[in-house]
DNA sequence: CGACACCTTGAAGAGGTTCAAGAAATGTGG
DNA sequence: CCACATTTCTTGAACCTCTTCAAGGTGTCG
């Protein structure tokens, strides 16, 4: 697959349609099975529909969220990519995700009210906003909303034991293979590529994410590419050699 | 404070009662502040005070539950520190926490109704065994329950957003420093000395929690000694300089 | 087309790791 | 209760990975 095929693939927007003839409703939306719990009864799910308040679009570079501000929504991504980082008052400053289609927000804002973390549209987005106290709402009628609800919130905690782990323990070429074979197997879980894709952060951000210096990242794409994992050229990233990535990801032993 | 007198104090004990004699009920733990929601009616505490199946004793250096084991269960601590802790098949492992008293353990095993990490007592332990669908089940009919759990999980999420903040972007002293003020902010809460503690866990979990090897923990811990910021003797840490300690966490700009 | 943001690469340097040895504390069994 | 085995902790020295600083290249957008 060309560089320009996969430019024009894979934009993270789901079949076009014209917003204003859609009825803000999650039973016809085609994210569902990726926001919302599945086998719902029709009842339950005329409930559930209620939860979309409204829609919100964030032009690139803007935030969705910030530190401080008050919480009272959390977002499913519709289409468009995010990061979402934690600022220290020194400035010091630490991506702890990235975001994309199908996917939550906000969820740091739930202890105290207030948001903790910046989240930062990396392409222009649209999410749709569902408030919290609706939520609980609706959780306490739908079993099977609350369950989902408290899955999602505890598989972020898992990625994020992931992701220490990652920072904790692996060397940067494992860690920017983990990171590479993360984003993939989650675009391929949206219908994409399971090979070639767009990265939509600069190196800066990767680095921040992964514990380690722009150009560390950099070099490190650099000695993939001429090991022949994968091949770059700035944003455009192919995978060549999937396995051996993986390989590098677990390789505690030899070593 | 003497080093004998600390042992004596800090034991995460409270109140010592005869177990039989206890009926288990929130409603009259003194941990309640800490584990469960705050303001419930008469009804709704009688309510709650059916999560609690039963109590389970942990000795130290015995697996709470352990990754792949079938997740039914939170946990809450009545007495004892536990460790949590993610290994990868080639036998990486990574300190992911350090939980004691009133704190709730468990939250990892909701996603794939299975733990994904492993809790150490790092002592003897005492834990409060919650059913989880009983907690759904009971979450449903009271609100303020409900909000609790959520606010637990949000809070465990930003606790690991600090945690990635911390790994990917302080160096060896800031990451001792930071762990130690924390460890001695959450015991203050307790009720113990805000100076004095004792660590439970070796150097060597110290610094898979932090992302570093035992002996960098061992020769910061030195170097905070020889510049009077604590006094050390193996598990025993004083604080003489809490806020040289502080300044250290926030020291970007001085760098 | 020019300004700006982003990316790549090199060389020197620092922070942390690794390997190694010895000391201190803890636990166990006689 | 003491002696011994084991675990844990400390410290030194060499080494290595990643960072820092610097310069030049590439792409993008008004």
């Amino acid at each position: 697959m060309t560089i320009k095929a996969i430019m024009h693939t894979q934009h993270l927007t789901p079949t076009p349609q014209i917003k204003d003839t859609i009825k803000v409703a999650c039973s016809n939306c085609n994210l569902r099975e990726l926001c919302m719990p599945m086998g719902l009864s029709q009842d339950d799910m005329l409930k559930v529909d209620g939860l979309v308040a409204s829609r919100r679009s964030v032009k690139r570079g803007q935030a969705l969220f910030q530190t401080g501000e008050k919480f009272n929504a959390l977002f499913a991504i519709r289409t468009g990519f995010f990061k979402t980082a934690v600022t220290t008052p020194d400035g010091r400053d630490q991506v702890t995700g990235f975001q994309m289609a199908g996917e939550i927000m906000g969820l740091d804002g739930i202890v105290n009210e207030r948001h903790s973390c910046d989240a930062i549209a990396l392409e222009d987005a649209e999410v749709c906003i569902m408030p919290f106290d609706r939520i609980e709402e609706i959780s306490r009628e739908v079993g099977a909303l609350q369950h989902h609800v408290h899955k999602i919130m505890s598989r972020e905690i898992v990625r994020e034991h992931g992701v220490m782990l990652l920072l904790g323990s692996m060397r940067a070429d494992e860690r920017l293979a983990a990171f590479l074979l993360n984003l993939v197997q989650r675009l391929q879980a949206r219908g994409f590529s399971s090979s070639a894709l767009i990265l939509r952060m600069t190196r800066e951000e990767i680095g921040s994410y992964l514990g380690m210096k722009l150009e560390t990242v950099s070099r490190t794409f650099s000695k993939f590419a001429d090991e022949g994992l994968i091949e770059v050229h700035q944003r455009q990233v192919s995978i060549l050699n999937a396995e051996a990535l993986k390989r590098l990801v677990n390789a505690q032993a030899c070593h």
